[in-house]
Parts: C-alpha cells; sequence; structure tokens
RNA sequence: GCGCUCGUAGCUCAAUGGAUAGAGCACUUGACUACGGAUCAAGCGGUUAGAGGUUCGACUCCUCUCGAGCGCGCCA
C-alpha cells in the first residue's frame, strides 16, 4: 500500500505509530539524502502520486518530512473484517519456515528447581509457542543434567537410604534434601566417598547395574520435573528430554574432528582449541577445553556435540539456547568453535538467547529469609494461593470448582507474565502485590480485560460467531484507535521474535486491553442501536479473540469469568 | 586486570536512529445507584549516570569516565 515510497528506490518503507497521526512515513528523509532532494519537497511528491487514495482520511507532511497518515474509518473496517474471517488473525505463515531446536528449561536430576528455570522455563515455552504458530518447525530440547562426577555419590546415597525410601524423598520433592545429604557424606565418610568415586568409574564405563541406578534416579526426578510442568502449564513432556548423557557417546567423535580440522591444539596435559579474541586474567588466549588433562570430557566438549546433533540429525536451521546471562561467553566461544569447525555458518545459525537475574525487594538475587534459593514449587504455589485469596475477596458468587480452576489461571498467569512482560536480559524485581496487581501491566488486567468481553456476549444472548462477520463502523475516536491496534497484532508478532523478546507482545496485549477499556468505557455496546450494536459487538468479539490468542502464545489462559 | 550485560520519573518498567522520552504504582483531582468500579479521564513528576563524537535527527550507534551485576583453564 506505500508502494511509491519504495518505487525501486529501496526507500526505508517503515510505516510506524505515531503521535501526531495513526502512523508516519519517514522514508523521504533518507530518500531525499541519497538522492540529494528536499525531504519536505520529497514527502509532498509521495503523496501527489496518490496512493493512498480510498486509504487515508488525511495524509500530510510534517515537520522535516515525515507523511503523517489518519487511516479512513472504512479502509480500516474492511481490514478488520478480513482478520475476522481469519484463522491466524492476519498472522502470516513464516517464509521460508525454519527448523527451529530450542533448548531450553535444563534442571539437573536430583537437584531442585529454582527461580533461573521458571525464567529459562517460561521464556522459552514462549517463545517455542509464538515461534511454533509462526510457521515455523520447532523442535524442544530440554537438556537436563544427569551425567557427571556428582552421580557417583548420588547412586550410593540411593543405595544406602533404600529405593523406597530415596524414591519417596525425590518424588515429593525433596530433591535439594537428597543432594545434600548425599554431598555431606561424601565430605565427612572418606569409605562413602570411595565408593562413590568407584561408582562413577563403573557409570561411565557403561556398568549395566549402575545404569540400571542410574536410570532410577533419572526417572524418579524427571517425574517430579513432570510435576511442577504440569502445575505451570507448559509444553515440555518427556518426549523432549535430551540430557547429557545422551551426548557423552558423540563426543570421542567431537575430539577426532576437531582434531582432523587442525584446531585442536595441546595445552599443558589438556586438549583445547583456542578461539580467536578471548582472553584470560593474564592477557594470555583463553582455549575452549575439549578433554581434560585426565582424558574426561567437559561440558564445552558436550555442547559441540550437541551442535553437531542438532544440525546433522534434526536439521537445524537456528539453535535457540534459553540459559542465564552468565554463560554468554561459554557460548560465545563455543559457538565461535563451531563456527571454525565449519558446523555452524550463516545459514545454520546458534544463538544464546540470555536472560537476567530474579532478585528480590532488597535488590539483591531472590533468595528465601534462611539464605536457601527458593524452590519452584514454592513459587507456583503461592501464586495460586494467592490468587485464590483475592478470587474470594473480590468474586465471592463464583462457584468452589470455578475458583480452583480460575486461580490456577490468574495465579500462574500472574507469575508468568511478570517473567515475560519485561526484557529478559534485564534482571528483575519479583514483587507479589505488583504481579497480582489488576491494575497496570500485569496478567490479570489482561484476563479481565477478556473476561469483561465474554460476560457482554453472556448478556448480549447472541452467538459470538454470528456477530464476526458483521459489517463494522468506527464512528468513535476510540473505536477508531481500537481498530487500528487490532490490526497491528501482526506487526507484534515479527518484533517479538526479532530479538526472541516476549515482552514486546506483553506490550501489545497490554495496549490492546487499555485500548478496549477506554471504548468500553465510553461506546456503549448492548444498549447502543443497531447496527452499531453488532458492529461494536464484532468489534469486541475480534479483541477477545486476540487477547485469548495472544496470551495462549504466552502460555496463559483467559478464563471467560473471574 | 580483562571481557560481557545493565544504568530512563520517588518506585517498578516501556520506547525497530525520528517530532514534545511513554505506562503502571504512589500522590492530587474528576466521572458513577455501573454493558463486572477488579474501571475510566486528568494533573504532578525527567539534565535518559556523566563527558565527548557521528547524524538533518541519539535513550538508542562510537569513544572515554563513573556506578552495579556476572564471567574469566581442565566442575556443569
Amino acid at each position: 500500500m506505500f508502494d511509491a515510497l519504495a518505487d525501486g528506490n529501496e526507500a526505508d518503507p517503515t510505516v510506524r505509530p505515531s503521535d501526531h497521526a495513526d502512523v508516519q512515513i519517514n522514508g523521504a528523509l533518507p530518500l531525499a539524502k541519497r538522492v540529494g532532494a528536499n525531504p519536505r519537497e520529497l514527502a509532498q511528491r509521495v503523496l501527489e502520486a496518490g496512493a493512498l487514495e480510498g486509504v487515508a482520511s488525511t495524509a500530510d507532511v510534517a515537520g522535516p518530512g515525515f507523511i503523517n497518515v489518519n487511516f479512513a474509518g472504512s479502509f480500516l473496517a474492511e481490514q478488520l473484517s478480513d482478520v475476522a474471517d481469519d484463522e491466524r488473525l492476519g498472522v502470516p505463515d513464516a517464509d521460508p519456515s525454519k527448523t527451529v531446536v530450542i533448548d531450553y528449561s535444563h534442571p539437573n536430576v536430583a537437584k531442585e528447581m529454582h527461580v533461573g528455570h521458571l525464567r529459562t522455563t517460561i521464556i522459552g515455552d514462549a517463545l517455542t509457542r509464538i515461534l511454533g504458530f509462526a510457521g515455523h518447525d520447532v523442535i524442544r530440547e530440554n537438556h537436563i543434567g544427569d551425567w557427571g562426577r556428582p552421580f557417583g555419590m548420588l547412586i550410593e546415597h540411593l543405595l544406602d537410604l533404600g529405593e523406597d525410601a530415596a524414591a519417596d524423598g525425590l518424588t515429593q520433592g525433596d530433591l535439594d534434601g537428597f543432594y545434600r545429604a548425599a554431598n555431606r557424606k561424601f565430605d565427612a565418610d572418606p569409605e562413602f566417598a570411595e565408593r562413590s568415586r568407584h561408582r562413577v568409574v563403573l557409570l561411565q564405563s557403561g556398568d549395566s547395574d549402575t545404569l540400571v541406578l542410574w536410570q532410577r534416579l533419572v526417572d524418579l526426578s524427571t517425574q517430579y520435573f513432570n510435576t511442577v510442568y504440569d502445575k505451570l502449564g507448559v509444553l515440555l513432556t518427556d518426549d523432549d528430554l535430551a540430557g547429557e548423557s545422551q551426548y557423552q557417546a558423540l563426543m570421542p567423535d567431537t575430539l577426532a574432528r576437531l582434531e582432523a580440522s587442525g584446531l585442536l591444539v595441546d595445552d599443558d596435559g589438556a586438549r583445547v582449541v583456542f578461539p580467536p579474541g578471548f582472553t584470560n586474567r593474564d592477557g594470555d588466549p583463553l582455549p575452549l577445553i575439549i578433554q581434560a588433562r585426565t582424558g574426561g570430557f567437559n561440558y564445552a566438549t558436550s555442547d559441540l556435540a550437541c551442535v553437531i546433533d542438532r544440525v546433522e540429525r534434526l536439521h537445524a536451521d537456528l539453535m535457540l539456547y534459553v540459559v542465564d546471562a552468565g554463560q554468554s561467553q561459554h557460548f560465545q566461544m563455543v559457538f565461535e568453535v563451531a563456527r571454525m569447525a565449519g558446523w555452524l555458518d550463516d545459514t545454520t545459525e546458534a544463538v544464546h538467547v540470555p536472560f537476567g537475574v530474579v532478585l528480590g525487594e532488597d535488590r539483591k538475587r531472590l533468595r528465601s529469609r534462611s539464605g536457601e534459593p527458593i524452590r519452584l514449587v514454592e513459587l507456583i504455589d503461592e501464586a495460586v494461593e494467592r490468587a485464590d485469596a483475592a478470587m474470594a475477596e473480590k468474586s465471592p458468587d463464583l462457584d468452589a470448582a470455578e475458583r480452583v480452576v480460575v486461580a490456577q489461571a490468574i495465579g500462574i498467569g500472574a507469575l508468568k507474565y511478570a517473567e515475560l512482560s519485561s526484557d529478559r536480559v534485564k534482571d528483575y524485581v519479583f514483587d507479589w502485590d505488583r504481579m497480582l496487581s489488576f491494575d497496570g501491566n500485569t496478567g490479570p488486567y489482561l484476563q479481565y480485560a477478556h473476561a469483561r468481553i465474554c460476560s457482554l456476549f453472556r448478556r448480549a444472548e447472541v452467538d459470538r460467531a454470528s456477530v464476526r462477520s458483521s459489517s463494522i463502523e468506527l464512528g468513535e475516536p476510540e473505536e477508531h484507535a481500537l481498530a487500528l491496534r487490532l490490526l497491528g497484532y501482526p506487526t507484534a508478532i515479527d518484533t517479538t521474535l526479532e530479538n526472541y523478546s516476549p515482552h514486546k507482545l506483553c506490550t501489545y496485549l497490554y495496549e490492546l486491553s487499555t485500548d478496549f477499556t477506554s471504548f468500553y468505557e465510553r461506546c456503549p455496546v448492548l444498549k447502543a442501536d443497531e447496527p452499531t450494536r453488532t458492529s461494536r459487538l464484532a468489534l469486541c468479539d475480534l479483541t477477545a479473540r486476540v487477547l485469548a490468542h495472544g496470551l495462549g502464545l504466552l502460555g496463559i489462559e483467559a478464563p471467560e469469568r473471574m
């Protein structure tokens, strides 16, 4: 629709929202500079070309050469009815569609899940849903920590406790207790420590009895993780498990391939690769250690094996690693080595999607009063309890069974939305009252806007599907603004995926909600005469659909009443 | 010491190099026997940590300084 600007001139075709009009078009400024013309005159010529006929109600040149456009109501209404008929709400299918492997959550076997896991799990899950809806082929990989030296002591501790007792503790969610007890014994009891070291050797050599015990630990832990995933409502299942153990067999080959490529260097008995540009404390080149002096492999090796596997077996075009920001140098080095070895290139890309720390009110890393990290399940349960208490107070007429379901949706939704609504790379302050507030950029506020629309339809006693194809008139400014916002959904998804930033989608949905409530205050729906009533119902219907859909992409439910 | 990330209203957060830096909370005021007030409208509040630079235009890009967090060789 703005071809006049592009016109083969490589002008910036960007159309963006503006305070001064529905949208502003800035392309005339850079274009004028390139061709040495006066930007205002150029913009004027663009307008006179007449491409906005039937689209704009007003279009004029402003400031240094912006083109301000206000859309004609009839044009917006036409676009809206196309979107209303579209299952995808106007969002096009990705072209090309990529195979995206996304690595997130990755808890450790026989260790508790904490707030850090909450971030990777929630952000990863939202990105999975958004990428999938956008039309990509998404493969989830939960790279659990199920291998390594601690497993010697964990297995011995399992034997000492007896399998049944151990199973009780682990499935009850006392993973830290189990781990700490094993660790204490390891430090205090030389005989236990010796058994543990021997057990590691057995595990690594593939001793079948040991593997059975190891598998038992893994099964108990993943069973527990699944209860957490279930509470959280995330997509991960056992099918997505791709633990470190699974890459052990690939590591000798990874080493061999690095050796064959000539990248591998012997350094003080260890086998390493020196990616350029990394230095250590003393200013010397910093190596990525592939094989330790002891002959053992490192997590760098495992991550490289992982890259190879994802590229060659899964045919990934894009690999996302939703891992805390503290790992960023590690990933830079791993990816650099993978590029040097030719496993990654311009068409096969690996991206670290980092996130910051969760802070307490004191702006320090969130801890419990005793200084321990807070267990994820406790956070989840408290979120639901707090939501339930709010329901009891504010919606006493909701029946008990429904309240249980809705409290889940609101509590979990609030928790997730708080994670997702600020820029993931920054640290964020955890605050129950703020996240559960019904005012501001929160989950409950968005859910409330949706529930109000559902309520409207219950009272209207009309079938939502029947108003869907009705024609829409945009008389009031609030209707116009809401329409414009609704048409912005595809762009919101696009910008969200540009940098894998779910908070962009959150911001869009929040703005949609505020636009809706402004409309709702100013424009009576049920009391309006026809055809305005039906037109407004159609606007409401589309708003609710976009809200519910967008929340769905964030992994958040949109209850019909609350 | 080196590297990465961050620094925006009192607080919590936004702002694909575009016009007068926007929201929510808090504070002040207005609307209501309410299509769910769990709301809406408005006011107050800024040297975007500081200094240079690039640009028609900088919170955004570059350089330096200050401050905070994290990482920096055989754990994962």
